[in-house]
DNA sequence: GACATATCTAAAGCC
DNA sequence: TAGATATGTC
């Protein structure tokens, strides 16, 4: 094998560009186009080839999930063990403000704040500032803070940007509270992850001057998604200057115009589009050839997008073949619908379930397919909604974990004080939040004197002294716990257990299987990294996103927004609710380039799908209990009508799609409501036991294998997970254990 | 302070 | 429709 053999798996152009070390350099890279290779074979060009320490490089991504990729696969280029920041953003950021906390006025251990903990923190405001939480949602306060720190807006500037009207003032008047309370509880946002990495920047050079002489080469990826603050970030590391004083300048970013779908969430497409000017002396690679869907469901991809004015002039090609054309129904209503999906999913399966997707627009949408899924016996997961991490008991004991870790963290100590039942009711709580307040002390410092107990009834004073102890005691042995340990003696000691138990309500009873899961989930981080501190266990799940969640390997249709489907794919592929008003939503118009933004959104979601795609809608849709009558979405008319199958499009096929689940068995089948939980813990069994028959089975490569449906093929590659076949008709990569697979 | 009942509101969600 | 929250009652 030759040294630069990883090189020569790349195309002409994805070559170019990992070979570009120097100078800015742009890769724009359309939809399954090998950006991940190409951005892994750069990394392992500028180790291997060019001499550049791992420790001088930065890449960072937005998900969990793509930096775990993509520093698994550069430790495949170049062996075990690399020292390398591949992070996201945020965890990046927090790792420099661990250091530097200091310098910003933050103590070293500072909490990081999820939306749940703003949201608390604001309502706290609006009921000091006697706002009416009904007249004015604190969603919009956070939005619009959100807003502002993305924009670098002080809170002195809010009215400067926004007018001096009576509303405006008082986001102001919110704004400002809500900093001064993050700061006294010494946590930051997730906004504030950024945005104060940047003003460490700017207030101490020496710091900056580190951070750009160690990250000498700064990769980003999904660069359409960037906002303003996260340019400034980037922007600000590659300013470092070389020996003589030049401007390094090497950035190399990596994204798609045509995917940007994040602008409401303040993502900045021009900083894409605009990067040949910021970055002078930039060179562009374009990357076209898409390696991932049928030709078909590119052209449909593309009839669509053409349909956008500000873009990047580019198109994909391939070399596969034309493949099926795009399946469009339309349904009577969105039951129809959901069980039309099942049935296909049914008809097509083979009992292999995770070749499918479904990707609605709102995660309301779910509800009906989780239904008809069930119905057909189908497995899925559902992503989004609620996070794991948000349900009520994990939050719980998240906090009082959180306040051993941090006593001035209030929100925590106010979240969990009467949590299991403590006798303290919302008047105590006031009484201690005015007096720490008053005194600028923390509340948990309060309960620590005894004077201020002594004002709470008998039986109060006592709860709250032991509630104190509790946490003092941990908080002082902490260092010398194992994560585990300090877990449960939290949950035993607090009573939190107990209570629930107590209750022998099922709720309870799944709320503690919940518990004992999360318990399971901090086993195995310890597994992994015996020296991992509560701190930056802590912090490791403050940043865990949904999508981070999502399975591969896991035999089950995935459901999910559009939008967190992006940078993944599926073989089979269902976009239901083609309808105006729900895709593209009616909000779109709000927004001056909002219905652009939708169509890439439907740009994203056609290609997602490899071999065959499918698109629904309903003529009667029920949207909170009211029923309406839809209209065929946009983008199904922009759609190249050529690529659809059959004449189905603009008029009700015949019941066809009843006849999917006309079969009875599914009709009298009982709905049940789906337990996630207990689901994913069978799931969890079966498949242990399903890979184990598969271990036993032992197959080999070269070995002949039979599926009822591909039929005979020969085994190329085996893990102990998966295994690849190849088929008559082509390579496929099974699930061990799910595959309906045997030896011949 | 705890529990039951009435009322309100509703995208997308990376980190 | 369903969930989260506000209000009323014991």
């Amino acid at each position: 094998m030759g040294r630069t053999d990883y090189l020569d798996r790349l195309n002409d152009k994805q070559k170019e560009a990992a070979m570009h070390t120097e100078g800015p350099l742009l890769i724009l890279a359309g939809a399954g186009s090998g950006k991940t290779s190409t951005m892994t074979c750069r990394i392992a060009y500028l180790i291997r080839e060019m001499g550049v320490s791992p420790y001088n490089i930065l890449a960072v991504t937005f998900t969990n999930k793509a930096a775990g990729e993509m520093r698994e696969r550069v430790a495949d280029l170049i062996g075990e063990g690399v020292n390398m920041w591949i992070l996201t953003f945020h965890s990046a950021c927090l790792r420099i403000l661990r250091y530097h906390a200091e310098v910003l006025g933050y103590g070293r251990d500072f909490a990081v704040y999820d939306p749940t903990d703003q949201k608390s923190v604001i309502k706290g405001i609006c009921k000091d500032l006697n706002i009416d939480t009904k007249k004015f949602n604190p969603n919009y306060f956070l939005s619009q803070i959100s807003k502002c720190k993305e924009a670098r807006i002080s809170p002195k500037q809010y009215c400067n940007e926004f007018g001096y009207d009576f509303k405006e003032e008082m986001v102001q008047s919110v704004y400002e509270k809500y900093e001064q309370t993050l700061q006294k509880n010494n946590a930051m946002d997730f906004d504030d992850l950024l945005l104060k990495t940047v003003e460490l920047f700017e207030k101490d050079e020496a710091v900056l001057l580190k951070y750009q002489n160690r990250f000498q080469y700064v990769m980003v990826d999904e660069y359409q998604d960037t906002n303003m603050i996260q340019y400034t970030f980037v922007k600000m590391l590659a300013d470092a200057r070389d020996e003589r004083g030049n401007v390094r300048n090497n950035i190399c970013v990596v994204g798609d115009d045509d995917q940007c779908i994040y602008q409401w969430r303040g993502a900045d497409i021009r900083n894409i589009l605009e990067f040949e000017k910021d970055f002078p002396g930039a060179e562009v690679v374009k990357l076209e050839q898409n390696y991932r869907s049928s030709a078909n469901i590119l052209a449909a991809a593309h009839s669509v997008i053409e349909h956008n004015r500000d873009r990047k002039q580019k198109k994909l090609w391939t070399d596969a073949e034309d493949g099926s054309k795009i399946i469009y129904q339309r349904l009577d209503n969105e039951r129809d619908e959901a069980y039309f999906v099942a049935g296909e999913i049914n008809r097509l399966s083979g009992g292999r379930y995770n070749d499918f997707a479904v990707l609605y627009r709102t995660n309301a949408q779910s509800r009906t397919f989780e239904e008809a899924l069930s119905r057909r016996e189908i497995p899925y997961r559902v992503l989004g909604g609620l996070r794991y991490y948000d349900r009520k008991e994990i939050k719980d004991i998240m906090c009082y974990m959180r306040l051993v870790q941090n006593k001035a963290d209030n929100l925590a100590l106010v979240r969990i004080i009467n949590e299991p039942k403590r006798g303290i009711g919302g008047k105590s709580i006031e009484k201690l939040t005015a007096q720490a307040a008053g005194q600028g002390k923390s509340m948990f410092q309060l309960l620590m004197d005894p004077e201020v107990l002594s004002q709470f009834g008998n039986k109060q004073s006592m709860a709250l002294k032991e509630f104190a102890e509790l946490i003092e005691r941990y908080s002082a042995e902490k260092e010398n716990m194992k994560i585990s340990d300090l877990y449960d003696a939290l949950l035993v000691n607090s009573g939190y257990l107990k209570a629930l138990e107590d209750q022998k309500t099922i709720e309870a009873e799944s709320r503690i299987e919940n518990l004992m899961e999360f318990k399971s989930v901090i086993y195995d981080y310890e597994k992994d990294e015996p020296d991992l501190t509560l701190a930056e266990f802590m912090e490791r799940i403050a940043l865990l996103a949904d999508v981070d969640n999502h399975d591969t390997d896991e035999n089950a249709v995935v459901l999910m927004t559009l939008h967190s489907a992006k940078g993944l794919e599926f073989p089979y592929v269902f976009m239901p609710g083609m309808e105006d008003g729900l895709f593209p939503g009616w909000r779109a118009f709000d927004r001056p380039d909002g219905l652009e933004e939708e169509r890439r959104l439907c740009y994203v979601g056609i290609t997602r799908a490899k071999e065959r795609l499918w698109m629904t809608s309903a003529e009667t849709r029920t949207i909170y209990g009211k029923m309406d009558y839809t209209r065929e979405s946009q983008f199904l008319h922009e759609l190249d009508k050529n690529l659809i199958e059959g004449d189905g499009i603009y008029e009700k096929k015949e019941k066809s799609v009843a006849g999917a689940f006309k079969d009875g068995a599914a009709e009298s089948a009982p709905y049940k409501p789906f337990d996630q939980l207990k689901y994913a813990k069978q799931q969890t069994k079966q498949r242990a036991a399903a890979m184990e028959k598969a271990k036993s089975e032992s197959f080999k490569v070269g070995d002949i294998v039979r599926h009822p449906k591909f039929g005979e093929g020969k085994v190329v590659e085996c893990t102990d997970k998966t295994i690849r076949v190849e088929f008559a008709d082509e390579a496929r990569k099974l699930a061990l254990g799910f595959a309906p697979i045997e030896k011949v």
